[in-house]
RNA sequence: CGCGGGAUGGAGCAGCCAGGUAGCUCGUCAGGCUCAUAACCUGAAGGUCGUAGGUUCAAAUCCUACUCCCGUAACCA
């Protein structure tokens, strides 16, 4: 059977990872820890930009190597990711020996196949900026601003990849496929987007004397590759394409193609949906052995976008993953990032709403029935569930939407609907906190007479908080495994999400004294 | 007339693709309960779905026009 493989953008390290960054990566976490409970194999890609121009000028600034720079910067990211409990099985740096090697390995097939080929350009150059400038680099008057300093004519050789080639395959591999792109609202963009790259080759280097970290071209060894070729082909290089002999990378055959490449919005169009594709058709990949691109929004701060700009020292701060993870815990982070968004569609970043939610969904509603439904099994049980014959109607409810729970819940994950599928799983939740406030098993607990009843309706509860255990691991994961080890039920850890029913639980299972799973966040106590 | 997204009770959102009693969370108000993390449960008030037309027995949902908000404008050689 296939693997399910998800791969995330990979960030430039040329800063700090930031919420947006950290959504991304939380959000492909989910979907696979999901497709491993659902008892698929799945691999997790994520990883690290490390070449190009503005890493090279800060290194320079700093007076480090390059390499050096890369490899103090990347730890920022993988800092963020362990606080964040991200588990990701492969891990893409572009300063990767093997990947150089695959992306040497792909230029020069393409080379040789005449799918690269060398030209002349003329343009503006601005030797501060050291790029070349374009009419949109222009200001008012129509000139270029002080911000460029000098600017002059240059002429400039660079190696250009037969994009144009492509881009009618790529029309009508688009227009036909029901999910190259998801979710669909964003596809008129990149079929626009198509029409105006119809004439168009793309350029894909370098000179060494611009830009010396990078991969140097194999047919040519004065440039270096830029960007697309390098980065983009990090999905499969990592996953293992013309792997050498003895590489531990995956094996290609059974990680391609991707099932999802998850992007932000931004690198949607030109890189992911015209770039990519075309490479990869003009490296010989047929429509089938196309990804899919999950293409997410943004977290935004007051309705407008986080900008580099506007980033204050306190909005820094107030959006630094690792920091929001030491303020509130991974749990809390990893909930609201993917809670309070629809996949696809944009949200506002907002701190009070990330305690209420926690506060609410988490700590009141399941928090609450854990501790409820595990203190009153100590204290009228003597600490383990029972057999009994009781049953009535409102228990065959309980136990009956377990069952349409465990569907809608799936469902919604299938299509990448996180947000839903919690909601699903918080409206089960709420369900059994009716359930016991109908049932009063303090009541019951009073009369020697129902004992029965009151088992059952214990046991229920137990069951309950089992079966949300199982649910929300790939969101909450370190809570859901203190759930467990409250109920005493390790063995939960294990459950794949086919066999998850009602009755997982046996009878006489005892549990341990219960604590709050989620202690409540008080704003002002900070 | 560049392109894309959005406009739904006080706030934040779902529903729209496959038309048929307007839904969720928070907040507000009034009750209840006491097992529990000042939690939990019940009930109530509050919207006619940006505006104007059209199609239809029926439109938040389809069509047309308009208004406002947000993002983006890409081959950076």
């Amino acid at each position: 059977m296939k693997t399910f493989y998800t791969t995330t953008a990979i960030d430039y390290t040329n800063g700090k990872p930031h919420i947006g960054h950290a959504y991304e990566k939380v959000l492909a976490d989910v979907i696979t820890r999901y497709r491993k409970l659902c008892g698929d194999d799945a691999y997790f890609l994520t990883g690290v930009d490390q070449h190009g121009q503005k890493v090279q000028q800060t290194a320079e600034k700093e007076d480090v190597h390059p390499g050096t720079y890369v490899r103090k910067t990347t730890k920022n990211f993988t800092k963020a990711w362990s606080a964040l409990e991200l588990e990701y099985d492969g891990w893409a740096e572009t300063t990767d020996n093997e990947h150089k090697a695959c992306v040497a390995d792909i230029l020069q097939k393409l080379y040789d196949e005449g799918q690269i080929y060398k030209k002349q350009y003329q343009g503006f150059y601005s030797v501060k900026q050291e790029q070349f400038l374009t009419d949109k680099e222009r200001g008012e008057d129509g000139e270029f601003g002080p911000e460029w300093g000098e600017v002059e004519e240059r002429d400039e050789e660079n190696y250009y990849f037969k994009l144009s080639e492509h881009v009618a395959w790529l029309r009508s591999f688009v227009e036909k496929s029901e999910d190259f792109i998801l979710p669909a609202f964003r596809k008129a963009d990149v079929l626009n987007a198509i029409e105006r790259a119809e004439d168009n080759d793309l350029c894909i280097s370098r000179p060494k004397e611009r830009l010396r970290w990078g991969i140097e071209l194999p047919f040519d060894e004065d440039f270096v590759t830029f960007v697309w070729f390098d980065a983009l082909i990090n999905y499969i290089s990592f996953a293992g394409y013309n792997k050498a002999d003895g590489s531990k990378l995956p094996d290609f055959d059974k990680l391609w193609p991707a099932d999802l490449h998850v992007i932000g919005k931004d690198i949607l169009v030109p890189s992911h949906s015209i770039y990519w594709p075309c490479m990869l058709h003009a490296i010989g990949f047929t429509d089938e052995q196309m990804p899919t691109l999950l293409v997410h929004g943004f977290w935004n701060m007051n309705s407008g976008k986080i900008s580099k700009s506007e980033m204050t020292a306190e909005i820094a701060a107030l959006t630094d993953p690792v920091s929001l993870v030491e303020r509130f815990g991974a749990d809390c982070v990893r909930y609201y990032l993917v809670r309070d968004i629809h996949t696809g569609r944009d949200s506002n970043f907002d701190p009070e709403r990330l305690v209420m939610l926690f506060n609410t969904e988490l700590a009141n509603n399941l928090g609450n029935l854990c501790n409820r439904g595990l203190s009153m099994t100590k204290r009228f049980l003597n600490g383990a569930t029972a057999a009994s014959d009781y049953d009535d109607d409102i228990s065959k409810e309980l136990r009956e939407q377990a069952g349409v729970t465990i569907s809608a819940y799936k469902e919604a994950m299938d299509r990448y609907a996180v947000s839903e599928a919690l909601e699903v799983v918080i409206k089960y939740i709420t369900l059994c906190n009716q359930y016991t406030d109908k049932q009063a098993p303090w009541a019951l607990a009073k009369d020697e007479t129902k004992t029965a009843e009151l088992t059952t309706v214990l046991g229920h509860l137990t069951e309950v908080v089992a079966i949300v255990s199982v649910l929300l691991k790939p969101v909450i994961p370190a809570a859901c495994e203190r759930i467990q080890n409250q109920l005493k039920a390790t063995f939960l850890a294990d459950v794949n999400i086919s066999d998850l029913k009602w009755g997982m639980i046996p009878v006489g299972q005892e549990v341990a004294k219960p604590k709050p799973v989620f202690p409540r966040i008080s704003l002002e106590d900070e």
